[in-house]
DNA sequence: ACCCTATGTAAAACATACTTTACACTTCGT
DNA sequence: ACGAAGTGTAAAGTATGTTTTACATAGGGT
């Protein structure tokens, strides 16, 4: 599973951790899913997506995955 | 959150055990979304998107939750 | 009455997501 | 030179998602 997280808090100008406050994680959780150590649960991925402003698809791609 | 999983299912005429074999996901982990009883990980979230056709907005929305 | 399909429940075991803490390194401002 | 902010790594612990097995019930077909 791939995403443009970086790039996207990069975008707004966002800390790790203003990122993490916004949607209610931890630092750890926005590092490990920005560095690929897993996916975001489906609720986080919501979250993120209200956070951009974008649909979860344009933020997150199975890639990787068999679909 | 919540979820039309069941409702789609039917539209296309697919028994639980049918559903999970093409996600690729055993008979309990579509009844337990089914009956909200927990939430898909994203990656399954995207291949039952996949197989019904639909952006995961479409299928799943957050509700419940806090976001 | 019998079998088969579909749906539901439950519990143990295992895999993945997430938290907390603590520490290391770099860059920027003073 | 110092401190603060931002990023990175690691490990232990908890929470959530998934599998496997086994059993219960209802409906349809023969």
């Amino acid at each position: 599973m791939k995403n443009h997280l970086k790039t996207l808090r990069a975008e707004m100008g966002l800390s790790q951790q203003a990122l993490a406050s916004r949607a209610d994680v931890s630092r750890q959780t926005i590092i490990a899913i920005e560095k690929g150590k897993y996916d975001p649960s489906l609720p986080l991925a919501f979250k993120l997506a209200s956070i951009f402003g974008r649909p979860i698809e344009e933020i997150f791609s199975p890639e990787d995955a068999d679909t």
